[in-house]
DNA sequence: ATTTGCATGTAACTCGTTACATGATTTA
DNA sequence: TAAATCATGTAACGAGTTACATGCAAAT
């Protein structure tokens, strides 16, 4: 039930169309979370059921029509709850993690390539989360400071523990390399 | 389908009970993965019913009975296609960094007992590590050497990026608190 | 001419969780 | 005598993915 938190949390924004929440997501909290055009719409309806949203439809010339949602009192009371309460159990879904445990299966030159597959993912996700605090350091950004701070925080985080990961990544690969040349 | 790979995986180690599987995936890998009992159950028919495993039933007296199962030749290929496959993409799925994207619509205090709360748990996963590096340690434990040494140096990422963000969440903490002084 | 953007959805499916059901044996 | 361990599953639900369907406007 979380992808209905971060939905109230994105009309807590602004009000938006579902493909506007698509956009939004894509655009700034990708690694963090996505979410799919399908599944956004059909959360929105069942929100609005739940009467945490409410929504009217825009008439539009040129483009589609679309309908816009924005949260009720539930809906913000709902969100404000979440905020504060007990954290979720951490996941356990490291599907990467996973394959490693059962590396020693592979050949060395294998599984470099895997490492240094990985590798290349880490650094995308750090190159993205660059380019968003680049974003957040425009001071013509003013719309929302109370959340900017903490945006800012949550990016720099998960470049710590993406560079951390990025480390030990490099010193394995490093540490295959080395076994393989002895062997 | 990553349910499944951790399944093969674990039947590569030994042949194993649906109950099996689920008691070593709570022991040895419940950090990086997890599953419930009726999943794995469903998953194991529903992979012998594509020809990835075979099963026998193995009676037992003072228990009940069990449905052994192992790897067919083509499952031991499919985990051997796996583990050199290329990565999945990453996730996104980042319940807490989406809460905290969100932070600044609490309160300080609000937000540090939340940021508290995380810090125990990620002080409970180093911990479980820790005792998962004694167990490993152990030289008794000859049973699959060339597992054993990826098992360990996963565990030390998993220690490294977590140790990153137990940090990041101190600094954090108290940068909160220098805040809330000030304010 | 083709792709991208805008805009909404449905259908079928897989993956994952929670609750329930049963029952003997061993340990505290 | 209560709880944990061993052992297998079903049912219902919730969460997430993939593929499909439609159609106009603007930019390349």
């Amino acid at each position: 039930m979380s992808l209905r938190n971060a939905v109230l949390g994105m009309l807590s924004l602004r009000e938006s169309s579902g493909y506007d929440i698509k956009r939004h997501f894509d655009r700034a909290v990708h690694f963090v979370w996505n979410a799919s055009n399908s599944q956004i719409y059909r959360e929105l309806v069942s929100m609005e059921k739940d009467d945490l949203v409410s929504s009217r439809t825009v008439q539009q010339d040129g483009r589609p029509n679309k309908k816009v949602y924005s949260l009720t009192d539930t809906g913000r009371n709902e969100l404000d709850r979440w905020l504060t309460s007990p954290a979720e159990v951490p996941y356990g879904k490291e599907p990467f993690l996973m394959r490693l445990f059962f590396m020693g299966r592979a050949e060395p030159d294998e599984a470099i390539k895997v490492l240094e597959d990985r590798r290349a993912q880490v650094l995308s996700l750090l190159a993205v989360a660059e380019e968003r605090l680049q974003v957040f350091s425009d001071p013509s950004r003013t719309e929302h400071p109370d959340l900017l701070w903490w945006q800012v925080r949550l990016i720099e985080g998960f470049q710590r523990v993406n560079t951390a990961q990025l480390e030990w990544i490099d010193s394995l690969i490093a540490s295959v390399k080395a076994d393989a040349g002895d062997g």
